[in-house]
RNA sequence: GCCGGGAUGGCGGAAUGGUAGACGCGGCGGACUCAAAAUCCGCUGAGUGAAAGCUCGUGGGGGUUCGAGUCCCCCUCCCGGUACCA
């Protein structure tokens, strides 16, 4: 009996942590950047990149690297191309668990942040991934999160010019401004006074301060972006009540990009799915302002998308926010007016007053629990139609939206479907505009046809009629073309303390002053109460943890003026807004990015593969491409767009198990018993769903790379199915994967001796054949991202080994090269146990020889009446007369012709030959 | 409701309009073994038949085609996104 260590088994954990160190020791991932001595610029480059992780406490289970053995797997195969392949991976590390986790413990986030980093990177580097680690980093390190500020400041000093469709330096503005070009909202520059000037300059800057209704969650003591509040009305992050109200807060000014963020989607290969929720989010509508004169001199602005319907605008509805509504009520209703229209309230006054009352009171959750019944009151007031001269009362109703458009609209029961139900509601009357169609028999009709009961227009199609009538209210002033978006400026700051401190002084005026450049990073101050002012009061105040700092901290003074910090923070989304320039570069300490790397590497199209969940189709990739765009514009990063390609990559999925209460209880501690599942002797009910914390049905990498290995699980993970879809994680199935290795390493080594079995001869026939056709399999996979199918080509290329005695020499050669992307440790071994020189890390792609893929025999079906009735091998020279002689002298194929001549024949040799008798 | 994406053996999945079910798991049988594990070999969509074979079969219904999992139309269900956006 051998020693353990004598073994010449395949001991997985030993091969794969000695070549883990060995490659560390060798730096054999590293990759140098333009300017270094061992730089080449011969070689193509290649930018893969995975969206990186926040560092939770819980640490990686099975699902989070799915991804990231993609990349892996594909950086590797372009690395043995020829390529220079950046490949790194970072930590998105400010946000809320660390914090809240310091709220609870009073152990700085910093400390807990630093400790999760630490173990994720022993996870990451357990799975071999080939990532360049020296250029690793945190955006919650200074080093970084300077750059995160310098940004801020670049935003906050540029301004968008609409001609040029593009942000420029706010010197720029200036001069314009004092050259007489511009003026500053229809005054001129010279005679603007100071506090005015700054006044409009504050109003241009990409960064500025706005007082906007917010999404304020008391709970979390913070404001949220809408992209962080969920269609129920509550945070993403804890699932509190937002409520909606005014603040004075930082915005970026996203809503500029609107059309470039749609036009642009068309330079990058993306999902459409993704694309489709952008464009969606952006939500562009093309229509018109029109004016709807009121008595005075009062105006009523909305818009429509259909302005050709306006004819059939028999009332209208503003939100019950809307500003104008203090301005038109009337004391009294007025004569006539119809009791159903007034809550049964005295005056129209109490009548608003209480309906806004009773708005401003409903959750969202109500709102969508009430199942959307129109509710309104009439306002009292009459505004008159600009076309047909008819007085239309005016309502308020929550079924209008202050956060869109003009927060006001003409209401056409005749096309649409909400103003129908809600003048059948309030009896109102209903003009239909456009003549539908004879079998048209339902209510509202959208749909295409000629205008009747329009005026001029009658008899105009849809968009002939929109022309029309645009170009009418611009001639008589009663409105114009225009185009609004669902998109909202980026609401930026956050009342929390883990996050980068946003550089700005507020001055005793109100003015606000940029930290110098030179003085950044900001950095956190240490406070000694990380609790934000929580509260359950939605109208409690906010108050910024930053609050809470030393004075020291939150006052400067310059020149003798006492300036005050900004106290908010940026919001999560911000650090990883641009760390994929910063790993072009990321020990670059004068500037965020160097030209000349972020030109290599970002060079062409980008990042040329971004791999990441689609739970980030609209957040984070909005954000990241309006930074770029803006970084675009001053000249600091030289694409339009940062990821030429992106794919998302599907979840892993495990079953999971709740107890009688509908708690999770932890799916590895789960018993069965038959047809029963038993958690502590209780029976519990299985559920499905995507692995995580969450459903208590995680899988722990470790326990996987104890019992099968690194390489195992790497393997596993890709054949389960196509990178893309998800898949349900099945442990038993990983020895499918475990097999496949153990064969190929006694295909190989004699588990005995250790002798390598390979021969000193190549391949013939069929071996060879099935060689060659293996390598432009795997090489087509490789390139398609067809992992899967890859990892079954090789599992048949070693299942033709498994009766040799020893393998050929081109099959030894080609086999570690094709899988080391896949399974690198076991490749790499095997590859220096024959003797092979250098890394299988570095060696070339194997390459097929065309000539030998192709047979010069095939199997040729033959078909009678579409159906499949034999089955011949024929040389692939064939012609047509001859397989159609080969054909009918087959008994198979007689048995159905009945010896008769065919009628057709349609022959897509030497694959099929199709008889019609 | 609207917009995407799906549905293939017991399970995960594979199939440029051309042999449906590659590869793997599981299952069944066999070899080896005192035995077990491991390993190796064979079988494994359903029905029918002694067999050759025949028939059916990719969610359901129709269509195009010599030929459809694949293309077209209608429907059902599942997953994701979104929702009074004027």
């Amino acid at each position: 009996m051998l020693a353990r260590s004598e073994m010449a088994s395949y001991d997985f954990r030993e091969i794969e942590n000695r070549w883990q160190q060995t490659w560390a020791d060798q730096g054999i991932y590293r990759v140098p950047n333009p300017g270094d001595p061992d730089f080449d610029d011969a070689k193509p480059k290649k930018y893969f990149l995975d969206m990186f992780p926040y560092p939770s406490g819980a640490g990686l289970h099975v699902g989070h690297p799915l991804g990231y053995i993609g990349t892996d797997i594909f950086s590797r195969y372009h690395r043995m191309n020829g390529a220079n392949v950046l490949h790194p991976m970072g930590f998105d590390s400010f946000g809320l668990p660390a914090e809240q986790y310091a709220v609870e413990t009073g152990i700085h986030p910093r400390i807990t942040t630093e400790k999760n980093i630490e173990n994720y990177t022993r996870q990451l580097q357990a799975f071999g991934f080939s990532y360049d680690w020296e250029r690793s980093f945190a955006t919650t390190d200074p080093d970084y999160y300077r750059w995160t500020q310098w940004i801020f400041l670049k935003l906050f000093d540029s301004w968008f010019d609409t001609g040029q469709q593009k942000a420029r330096p706010m010197a720029e503005l200036v001069e314009e401004l004092e050259d007489g070009l511009r003026d500053a909202d229809g005054v001129s520059w010279r005679n603007c006074a100071k506090e005015d000037r700054r006044a409009f300059i504050d109003s241009q800057r990409l960064a500025y301060i706005d007082e906007v209704p917010v999404n304020w969650c008391p709970a979390l003591g913070t404001v949220l972006a809408n992209e962080e509040v969920t269609a129920e009305g509550r945070s993403e992050r804890g699932n509190h009540p937002v409520y909606r109200r005014p603040l004075r807060q930082w915005m970026l000014r996203i809503t500029a990009y609107a059309d470039r963020l749609i036009d642009e989607l068309d330079l990058v290969d993306w999902p459409a799915s993704v694309r489709t929720m952008q464009r969606n989010w952006i939500g562009r509508s093309e229509g018109a302002n029109i004016l709807f004169s009121i008595s005075g001199n009062l105006h009523l602005r909305v818009f429509t998308t259909r302005p050709d319907t306006v004819y059939g605008a028999t009332y209208m509805v503003v939100a019950p926010e809307h500003p104008i509504l203090d301005e038109i009520i009337p004391e009294v209703w007025p004569d006539g007016t119809n009791p159903e229209w007034t809550l049964g309230i005295d005056d129209p006054r109490s009548a608003v007053g209480a309906y806004r009352l009773a708005a401003s009171r409903k959750s969202e959750l109500e709102r969508q629990i009430e199942e959307r019944e129109k509710t309104g009151v009439f306002t009292g007031a009459y505004a008159t139609n600009p076309l047909t001269g008819d007085p239309v009362p005016i309502f308020v109703a929550d079924y209008v939206l202050m956060g869109y458009g003009t927060g006001a609209i003409m209401a056409v029961p005749g096309q649409d479907e909400r103003d129908w139900e809600f003048a059948e509601a309030f009896d109102l009357p209903i003009i239909r505009t456009v003549q539908p169609p004879l079998e048209f028999d339902g209510d509202a009709y959208t749909g295409p046809g000629p205008a009747i009961n329009s005026g001029f227009l009658d008899g105009l199609d849809v968009e002939d009629a929109k022309d029309r009538i645009i170009r009418w209210l611009e001639i008589n002033g009663h409105g114009e073309g225009t185009i609004t978006y669902k998109l909202r400026d980026w609401l930026f700051s956050r009342q929390r303390y883990w996050g980068e401190p946003i550089p700005i002084l507020h001055g005793p005026d109100g003015e606000l002053v940029p930290v110098p450049e030179d003085d950044l990073p900001l950095r956190l101050p240490d406070v000694d109460d990380y609790r934000p002012n929580v509260s359950d009061d939605e109208n409690a105040d906010p108050t910024p943890t930053l609050s809470n700092a030393d004075d020291d901290w939150k006052y400067v003074e310059i020149d003798g003026v006492r300036y005050e910090r900004e106290l908010n923070t940026m919001p999560q989304w911000a650090g990883s807004c641009w760390y994929y320039l910063r790993f072009a570069d990321p020990h670059n300490e004068d500037e965020l990015v160097a030209p000349e790397a972020e030109e290599y590497w970002m060079g062409g199209n980008g990042v040329d593969l971004y791999i990441g969940g689609v739970e980030h189709a609209v957040l984070h990739l909005l954000y990241v491409r309006f930074w770029h765009k803006v970084l675009n514009d001053l000249g600091y990063v030289s694409t339009k767009e940062p990821f030429g390609r992106l794919y998302n990559q599907g979840y892993i999925l495990a079953d999971a198990f709740q107890d009688s209460r509908g708690m999770y209880v932890p799916a590895e501690e789960v018993t069965t018993d038959g047809d029963r599942f038993l958690f502590e002797d209780d029976e519990v009910t299985r559920v499905y769903g995507k692995m995580g914390k969450s459903l208590k049905n995680s899988v722990n990498p470790d326990d996987i790379f104890e019992e099968y290995g690194v390489d195992t699980l790497r393997l596993y993970e890709m054949f389960m199915g196509p990178l893309d879809t998800s898949r349900p994680w099945s442990t038993r199935d990983i020895v499918g994967v475990y097999r496949f290795l153990q064969r190929l390493w006694r295909n190989f080594i004699d588990e005995d001796t250790g002798e390598v079995l390979v021969s000193e001869d190549p391949s013939q026939g069929d071996l060879q054949v099935l060689l060659h056709r293996t390598i432009e399999a795997v090489t087509n996979d490789m390139e398609n991202l067809h992992f899967n199918t890859a990892v079954a080509r090789l599992f048949e290329m070693n299942n033709a080994l498994v009766a040799l005695d020893k393998v050929p020499a081109d099959v030894a050669s080609v086999l570690p090269r094709l899988l080391g992307p896949l399974a690198p440790h076991i490749s790499e071994e095997l590859w220096h146990r024959m003797g092979m020189a250098g890394s299988v890390v570095t060696a070339s792609w194997p390459t097929y020889d065309a000539a030998l893929t192709a047979e010069d025999m095939a199997t040729m079906i033959v078909q009678v009446n579409g159906k499949v009735r034999d089955r011949i091998e024929v040389p692939i020279t064939i012609t047509e007369d001859e397989a159609v002689a080969i054909a009918l002298a087959s008994e198979r194929v007689l048995a159905h012709t009945d010896g008769v001549e065919p009628r057709k024949v349609i022959a897509r040799l030497p694959n099929v030959l199709s008889l019609v008798v």
